[in-house]
RNA sequence: GGAGGGGUUGGGGAGCGGUCAAACCCAGCAGACUGUAAAUCUGCCGCCUCGUGCUUCGAAGGUUCGAAUCCUUCCCCCUCCA
């Protein structure tokens, strides 16, 4: 029991540390305190935030207490891993309608019920300055310029705000205050995590364990999946969206994607690989992928998505329930160039006229390269820039 | 506080009085080819009313027929010394 538990937790994690504390803890049979923070920087959830909470996931389905963290005090700090630069400062009023949104969407993944949801604000604007001072003296700066992201940053003679020296130091005295057994983070989150243990132990608390999951690769293949970086699939993206942006990594992300996403067996993932092997086309394989995703955060429609998307790009029909727009003019026709720009299928008038010079617009399927193309008022079309971007557009 | 170096179009990085909307690389976008994959090739890659148009090179002034390039002041960053 204990160790088929053990094995389903470590299963897809990067490391353990301290292990054999860890194995202890599962062991023991007590309810373990389970903490993950989330920086409230980016609204959206995407596909690689799932990593980390589907295996909080699975604490919580073994009875131990997760606590979603919303870091929205050290969001005014800014976490520097990982960043070459230092980061802006959010606002009271982005943090909190951020945190909002994130709560919207964890329980896609979590149980609601089962959830504790905390916010590091409750106790840091509490803090008493001598209590701050305190903190700080859990770890020296030497050991903090140590970490790769600082000494490379101060090698480079890119600037180092102090206030970044912190955000380590206040994540790890969240787990103080919240008493955490095991902290869970992706794998740029080890500094941060292991200081945690530091500064429990200036406090004279147990020390928590952690683990770290893998970083996702955005759809680049190379970056970490980020909002900042452009390269994400938002667990809010509608299921047509999702489906294709999923169709559009590559061949070896696609095994990357199965491995730390797919809750299909290993075995079957191995079995895919010998397809492919043998000559199957890596498309129809990537279907699968897409389908079981879109069907987990929009239920009922994975088959739908791929079924439109089969008729969009396979057969070259356009899917019927497009969005239609409506678009208010003065004169009684409107430059195309214009109104691709209030549409927003390009992101400016200039942009518009280099698409129309390269033809990579078309209006009711019918290429357009003059760029004093216009659309008279009373008419509804339907409006292509490059292959992805389609809208149908009422002139008013 | 002192000495020196530096801030250029998303990132990196040239330019150092006109030929600069600004080399080159990366990223990005579009076209061809495809499996909306990868690779490759081609083009684009500030803004608009698309013109010998307009606004850009940390900010504001100044010199000049003409400034990203020279001068002044200010802001910011880095290094060394204190």
């Amino acid at each position: 029991m204990h160790k088929e538990n053990l094995e389903l937790l470590i299963r897809g994690s990067e490391e353990i540390i301290p292990e054999e504390s860890f194995s202890e803890q599962i062991k023991s049979n007590k309810i373990l305190r389970v903490k993950a923070g989330f920086d409230p920087t980016s609204p959206d959830l995407h596909l690689g935030h799932t990593v980390l909470l589907n295996k909080m996931k699975i604490f919580q389905d073994l009875g131990h207490e997760v606590i979603f963290l919303i870091g929205d005090f050290t969001g005014l700090v800014g976490d520097p891993s990982g960043v070459n630069e230092t980061r802006p400062v959010l606002t009271d009023d982005q943090l909190s309608k951020n945190a909002e949104t994130y709560k919207d969407q964890v329980f896609k993944i979590l149980d609601k019920d089962k959830t504790e949801i905390r916010f590091n604000s409750e106790w840091m604007n509490e803090v008493p300055a001598s209590e701050f001072v305190k903190m700080l003296s859990s770890y020296t700066v030497a050991r903090m310029l140590e970490r790769d992201d600082f000494s490379k940053r101060y090698k480079s003679q890119q600037p180092i705000s102090i206030h970044e020296f912190l955000y380590p130091i206040l994540q790890g005295y969240d787990s103080v205050r919240l008493k955490a057994d095991i902290e869970l983070g992706g794998t740029d989150q080890k500094f941060n995590l292991l200081l945690g243990r530091e500064v429990q132990r200036h406090y004279g608390e147990k020390q928590q364990s952690i683990m770290t999951v893998p970083l996702l690769e955005g759809l680049d293949g190379v970056k970490k999946m980020s909002k900042s970086l452009g390269n994400y699939i938002a667990l809010e993206d509608k299921p047509d969206e999702m489906f294709g942006k999923i169709m559009s990594i590559s061949d070896e992300l696609m095994w990357r994607y199965f491995s730390l996403l797919s809750f299909k067996s290993t075995d079957e993932i191995n079995s895919y690989k010998e397809d492919v092997k043998k000559g199957a086309n890596p498309r129809d394989i990537k279907f699968l992928l897409a389908e079981e995703i879109v069907e987990r955060f929009h239920n009922g429609l994975g088959k739908t998505s791929k079924d439109n998307f089969i008729n969009r790009f396979q057969k070259g029909n356009i899917s019927e329930d497009i969005d239609e727009i409506e678009l208010k003019i003065d004169d009684e026709s409107e430059l195309l160039t214009r109104i691709l720009r209030e549409v927003k299928l390009v992101k400016s008038t200039s942009d518009a006229m280099r698409m129309i010079s390269q033809g990579a617009v078309k209006v009711e399927k019918k290429k357009i390269l003059d760029p004093k193309f216009r659309i008279n008022k009373g008419t509804s079309s339907l409006v292509q820039v490059g292959k992805k971007k389609i809208s149908k557009i009422l002139i008013k």
